[in-house]
DNA sequence: AGCACGCCGACT
DNA sequence: GTCGGCGTGCTC
């Protein structure tokens, strides 16, 4: 007798399955694992997936429900998927119920069918051609007489926005009797295509190199690819690419999250003709689930996608990539807390194919698995065209006034450079007019009612602004305090710095890049074409200028405030200051224009600065890992965060001291070696939007000690009473203490 | 997490 | 008199 208890992961916060009897209508012998079924939970019906399959079930048999329904014929993810989702739910120690709704897309946590729609097909009639007289004055409609004229099979309509084509083109096309529409069951079998739209590059002698050791080996392999910021990472991204490709198999492609519109994607469609599918944050639910189910049946052949990307199913799987590995959005910073970059490595070794991580200032955890021998270090060195690199100079700006946080000498220089018809960027790591807002008087300071923090000032409409909280209110027009009247900004952020710059440099257009003013879509798109007219001008911005995008015509990087990154109370902050600058650095200069970087800081001889400047990123990397050995931190040693927040302060620790003693114990009873339990203590930011936050640290030498230990300890803690009078997560591998 | 049940305060 | 605050308990 075949089983037929369903065990089924739900999504819910339980950290367990739930028995089901099978649902009336079906037959032991279909039940599968992996298929989901529609349940009934308490007073809803849910939508889980089949975990496990049973005989018999230790809920008694009057309390168990059967299923309504069996959603699926077969199991819904490949078994290498289904495998990660396990994994996942074990290493991060979440349950797995909610792992698979982080894992799925919304429709198909909603019951949704996971099939291909019925594929309607758009295919150019015979007589169509892009030269035709009727479309002259169309140029929309031209290209996609050109663009259709490459799918003598015709292209699906799903994919019509991803190779830029509009709905409104083609129908006028229709009504011109050019094109047709036809109706197609999703599988059809179509005749190979010419692979390349484009022509690759010619690799140089590094590249070259990389491609030869990668598409040397097959299975399993890690390949950190080190290349400074124009070395042509990409190109070995896209040979590796046409070859999974030839050989029939499919790449994933993680990014990170970028403000930018990246102009790699669009070096991945100009490549190549197989179709590429972009998961990116405008698509709509069932345009998610297309795409979804487009990588599972091996339509697609590129699947590019940030964070949530990596657990995107695979027909074919044949090569894994993770560009800018270092970048901080692989780590999911709520909920099921995931390390993208990390499950990639693991989600190759199922798949037994390789992956490329690739990176300009490669993140310590990967440097050190380079040296325990677990990836394999590919180094590009040379920059396209021979381009040098930029020059990088400390500029000691104690007892020099600022003005909109530049100094004298730094304005100058700015002059020289757009006299000279170069282009200038500058970089604030800080969003607003000022960081702080002060009475002259008394000093007193505005502060967020809410968060241990101040308040930014921010102009345009004039407002104080919590960044923590994102609370707003208006501006004090007298200090609460002492009733005077002499409010003062104190600092700068990109918005001073950007007036400033404006009243400097009247002549020159002053182009600001924030979250601010990249929230208006056409803002963004004008400003990308005043930087490749490649007219002198000033970029002013964040981090968002650090990503993505490379500025041929900068020949002057301004950092104004690296001293933020000297002072950091995080272990990681050398590490993260140093890959910023670099980064930063890496926008600016090409061959016949060699890039200068200017550091502004009141610590012109601080070891960090002199060294970043002397010998760049790759000895700051060797020698703070050689400190972390010393020091007994990651990536020499694991660790887990767990945090808690309460309304009430007390609340929260007092929860951490008992976890603590729980922990204490079941270090002692499994005598788990080489444990330290640290906390707890207060977070950094203690108070945040109107929660009181702390954390207990826990550090292990072997990575089995850790899990083992939390393991143990979370259905304690979720048979605590006090666990639902606080909120608490448990962060495996952390990569920030707050 | 949801959702219901249950027991005390200011309102149509 | 009720609407609704959130404490507590449960979900196969």
């Amino acid at each position: 007798m075949p089983p037929s208890i369903l065990q089924v992961a739900l999504p819910s916060p339980l950290r367990r399955l739930f028995d089901y009897q099978a649902p009336a209508d079906v037959a032991p012998e279909q039940l599968q694992i992996g298929q989901r079924v529609r349940v009934p939970f308490g007073r809803r019906a849910l939508v889980g997936v089949i975990a496990g399959l049973s005989d018999q079930s230790k809920v008694p048999s009057d309390k168990l429900k059967a299923a309504e329904a069996l959603l699926d014929r077969a199991p819904l993810l490949p078994p290498s998927l289904w495998q990660l989702c396990l994994w996942t739910a074990r290493y991060y120690q979440h349950g797995l119920g909610d792992t698979l709704n982080v894992a799925l897309p919304v429709l198909l946590r909603q019951g949704e069918a996971a099939l291909a729609r019925q594929d309607r097909l758009w295919q150019l009639l015979p007589g169509a051609y892009p030269e035709h007289p009727a479309i002259q004055r169309a140029p929309k409609q031209k290209l996609a007489v050109q663009t259709l004229a490459q799918h003598p099979h015709g292209l699906s309509h799903a994919l019509i926005s991803q190779w830029g084509l509009t709905r409104d083109a083609l129908e006028a096309l229709e009504s011109k009797g050019l094109v047709e529409r036809i109706e197609q069951s999703p599988h059809h079998i179509a005749e190979p295509l010419p692979l390349l739209r484009q022509a690759p590059l010619t690799a140089n002698d590094e590249q070259q190199a990389a491609l030869d050791a990668i598409l040397g080996k097959s299975g399993f392999h890690a390949w950190l690819l080190e290349g400074v910021t124009g070395s042509g990472k990409t190109e070995v991204y896209l040979q590796a690419i046409e070859q999974c490709l030839r050989s029939g198999h499919q790449a994933l492609v993680l990014i990170p999250e970028i403000g930018l519109t990246p102009q790699t994607l669009a070096r991945f469609q100009q490549r190549f003709s197989a179709p590429v599918v972009i998961l990116h944050s405008g698509l709509n639910d069932r345009e998610r689930l297309d795409a979804w189910i487009a990588a599972r049946d091996g339509d697609a052949g590129i699947v590019i996608g940030t964070r949530s990307a990596i657990f995107t199913p695979l027909a074919r799987p044949g090569l894994i990539i993770v560009d800018e590995e270092h970048d901080l959005s692989y780590k999911q910073q709520e909920g099921l807390r995931y390390n993208a970059r990390d499950l990639a490595v693991y989600r190759a070794h199922l798949e037994k194919v390789a992956i490329i991580l690739g990176s300009a200032t490669a993140s310590l955890e990967s440097l050190h698995n380079v040296e325990q021998g677990r990836y394999q270090l590919l180094r590009l060195t040379q920059r396209a065209g021979n381009a040098k690199p930029p020059s990088f100079q400390c500029l000691d700006i104690r007892s020099r006034p600022l003005e909109g946080g530049l100094s004298r000498p730094l304005t100058l220089l700015i002059g020289e450079h757009l006299s000279k018809g170069n282009q200038v960027l500058v970089f604030i790591n800080r969003r607003g007019f000022a960081p702080t807002l002060m009475c002259h008087d008394c000093g007193w300071i505005a502060e967020c009612k809410r968060c241990d923090a101040r308040m930014t000032v921010h102009q345009s409409p004039a407002h104080l602004h919590c960044h923590h909280c994102n609370s707003q209110r208006p501006m004090d027009k007298h200090c609460p305090k002492c009733q005077g009247s002499d409010l003062r900004p104190l600092g700068a952020g990109t918005e001073r710095t950007e007036e400033h710059l404006n009243a400097c440099f009247p002549d020159f257009p002053v182009l600001r890049i924030d979250r601010e003013s990249m929230s208006r879509k056409k803002a963004m798109q004008q400003m990308m074409e005043t930087i490749q007219s490649a007219q002198p001008c000033i970029l002013v911005g964040t981090q968002m200028l650090a990503k993505g995008h490379h500025f041929p015509d900068v020949t002057l990087v301004a950092i104004l405030d690296a001293d933020g990154g000297l002072f950091s109370a995080d272990f990681r902050g050398p590490e993260r200051m140093a890959q910023m600058i670099t980064q930063v650095a890496g926008r600016a200069g090409r061959a016949e224009k060699p890039g200068q970087v200017i550091i502004q800081t009141h610590m012109a001889e601080h070891p960090l600065l002199i060294e970043l400047t002397e010998q760049g990123y790759p000895a700051i990397a060797k020698r703070e890992l050689a400190e972390r050995a010393v020091a007994q931190l990651p990536p020499y040693r694991f660790m887990a965060l767990l945090r808690a927040e309460a309304n009430n302060g007390r609340a929260a620790n007092q929860f951490l001291e008992e976890a603590l003693q729980q922990a204490e114990l079941l270090v002692e009873q499994h005598q788990l070696a080489e444990v330290d339990l640290l906390g707890p203590v207060p977070s950094p930011m203690e108070r945040r939007a109107g929660r009181f936050r702390a954390q207990l640290l826990m550090q292990a030498a072997q990575r089995s000690t850790l899990h083992q230990l939390v393991h143990l300890l979370l259905p304690l803690l979720e048979q605590h009473p006090d666990a639902r009078k606080v909120r608490w997560s448990i962060d495996i591998d952390p990569l920030d203490m707050f």
